[in-house]
DNA sequence: GTCTATATACCGATAGAC
DNA sequence: GTCTATCGGTATATAGAC
């Protein structure tokens, strides 16, 4: 009954875990701070979604949803390596900058070497990894790229996404301390920014120097 | 008195430190689980250390000491910007390939903006971070490189030389799952692929394509 | 379905004997 | 300096009234 109700709802305690998963991460998060965030009752928050653990799985799943959405979109377009794989940077980018929570999880996630994921978020997440790598195995194959390990291309690419959006709460916070410390990332900066310096780091010998 | 015994034993103590730190995080860390891996008694530990807390300061201040050293031997090059700043990479990469803690942890640190960390531990991070930058203005102003935002190449290196590195259990552990995933990095490798990568993208215009 | 009040367990830290 | 035993605080999770 009324599922509208109960989806948003379920929404909100998502959201409230994932913020709080973000800034003090899967042991440090408290459950009532989440509830107290979602603005639900702590017993609501363990009826409607489960326990910490099941909690934590759901936000990942949902992330991941989001992933896999921003990414198919980016896929769609026809073109060069190069340019399907802008693309891609450029989605992802766009992703974890709509859901800033989501590149701090995953550092912390990398940190622990993926000791809270299940196994269906694992299967999420080969899933996004195989398309990429696919797309630079393609690259490669094709001449346009150059003849580079493409586990470690495609973890420099994620993992360079991830880091500097995951970086944004530091960046403030030492802008705030050392006036020198620039902030630039009108949200669109950022992901030019990487395909310039990463894919043409890729690249096969045709450079396109000049401007940033 | 036998200072040499103290210190030895106070190296034990923050190797299973940084070991659990790196592994679960400073919320996920126990006590008692660092205490028995150092083969020492709770309590020896609080007398020696300090708190939680203090260990971790310790922890990190001893690891920016050896980023410190890294860093130090590899800006005596000579050589053009970009051959200082390949040093760079490397002596960074085998720092944190000789303590694979390190770049775990600072992952966590990075995804809680920076929460645990001390003035102290703050301020050797930003003499790290003041030696990369200036070392990137460098090579801008040279006209050796693009103009790129230095914050943001400065962040691209580093977090590059971190998450490369930090998946190494990941990589592991999906490798067992997956036979497709490669397990390249003879320890030098992963230095290499960074050299090549990220320096091609940031070089104006003068590219060297070709091998991996 | 909703909330209060509580059970249960555990963790960080220390008192105090030796 | 070393260790045992324990305190106090707090976290997750649920029982049970409504």
């Amino acid at each position: 009954m009324t599922p509208t109700r109960d989806a948003e709802r379920r929404h909100q305690i998502l959201d409230a875990a994932a913020a709080l998963f973000a800034e003090r991460g899967f042991e440090g998060a408290r459950v009532n701070d989440i509830a107290d965030r979602a603005g639900v009752n702590k017993a609501m928050l363990y009826y409607h979604v489960g326990d910490k653990t099941a909690l934590y799985g759901a936000v990942l799943l949902r992330n991941f949803d989001r992933v896999r959405a921003h990414l198919s979109q980016a896929l769609d377009t026809e073109g060069s390596a190069r340019e399907r794989l802008e693309a891609v940077i450029t989605a992802l980018t766009q992703m974890v900058q709509s859901y800033p929570d989501h590149p701090r999880i995953m550092l912390r996630e990398v940190a622990s070497g993926a000791a809270n994921l299940g196994p269906e978020v694992i299967a999420a997440m080969l899933e996004a990894v195989g398309v990429v790598r696919g797309l630079i195995a393609e690259g490669t194959e094709s001449g346009e790229f150059r003849a580079l390990d493409p586990v470690l291309t495609h973890l420099t690419l994620v993992g360079s996404v991830l880091f500097l959006n995951a970086t944004a709460p530091i960046r403030e916070r030492a802008a705030a301390l050392a006036p020198d410390f620039s902030l630039p990332e009108p949200t669109a900066d950022v992901a030019a920014f990487l395909n310039h310096v990463l894919l043409d780091g890729l690249a096969n010998s045709h450079c396109h120097g000049g401007d940033a």
